[in-house]
DNA sequence: GGCCCGGTGGTATAAAGTAACGTTTCCGAA
DNA sequence: TTCGGAAACGTTACTTTATACCACCGGGCC
């Protein structure tokens, strides 16, 4: 999971960028007030780099990228910031990848789960709702006994931009 | 992943579980035949100890139960057989877990997918039918210009034999 | 024989994640 | 305002999971 991210996500100037990013370490800032939990700075920055990529990205990416940036951390400091992001519900963690994202649909943090469409040229996750397959999960768990716990739908192929013949 | 299993799945005479095993291993004998694979010794040494536990199993812990045998292997040598056991059809890769397990529903073979329940106390993991749940992921990602590969539905809970108030 | 090719062995290393333990920081109660 | 406990963090070392690389072997084929 070394290689570079096949296309930047489209051209889009930095200044944007930069504001947009703002925005989306504001929301997670709300919330973790929101959950009473503290949004340090060492979880901002670990915020700000998931959320920067506009895409998954791994643990140990996150780590290189803040090192180059002069915060040189251990991965435990990582995967404990991660743990809290996960916890406030601002990023999701891509189980097929071992990889995590920025979540951008504020209805996820109340218990909505949706599914996991994970592009495996760029990188690029989107959710789209689930549209009654949890619910199904449930059905089908009940009738084997099962008492689920956690559920993960995921889904590894191409996105849009990524389709053979467009270029 | 090291712990025991909690449970070795119930009462079973040695003698039953040998023939079983054997059953399997003929199984899955056959399954290579049909895709032109070969069933090398490696190979079914690795299946009859995956099929053994009747739960998932990791990779490491395969290799280590081989050793106990007296079969010391590398770990890609472990992981080159479970890719052509995967490949075969004959096991499957519980990706939130990182662990293998046998097959046991033969129509998983020509493309149906089913959906797994991974029991986090026995490690058990019932395969069950998807009940329409792959169409609608189809659909899903038709809706978001998605193109899928690969899709993963795994439910992480608690079996029957493992719940609460049934001792 | 010489060649290709799939499977294997061996060594080394990458990538992902955690344990243990001590220190600092925060926040609320006295 | 000071104190005490909990949460967060740093440091070190380690475990678990997975792959790269290269050599070799053995059977089919020319
Ligand atoms: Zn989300
Ligand atoms: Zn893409
Ligand atoms: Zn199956
Ligand atoms: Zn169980």
């Amino acid at each position: 999971m070394t290689e570079a991210q096949a296309k930047p996500n489209g051209p889009m100037p930095s200044a944007q960028m930069e504001r947009k990013l703002a925005k989306a370490v504001e929301r997670a800032q709300q919330a973790f007030m929101e959950k009473n939990l503290r949004f340090t700075q060492l979880r901002q920055d670990v915020f700000a780099e998931i959320a920067a990529t506009h895409a998954s990205i791994g643990a140990y990416d996150i780590l290189a990228r803040l090192a180059e940036k002069g915060t040189r951390l251990a991965p435990i400091s990582v995967y404990r910031a991660i743990d809290a992001l996960l916890e406030a519900g601002v990023i999701h963690r891509l189980e097929s990848k071992n990889a995590f994202f920025a979540c951008r649909r504020i209805e996820h943090r109340t218990g909505r789960r949706p599914i996991f469409l994970a592009c495996e040229n760029c990188n690029g996750v989107q959710e789209v709702d689930s549209d009654g397959i949890f619910e199904t999960i449930d059905r089908l768990s009940a009738a084997a006994s099962f008492q689920p716990r956690v559920k993960f739908v995921e889904v590894s192929g191409l996105c849009d931009a990524c389709r053979p013949g467009k270029d």
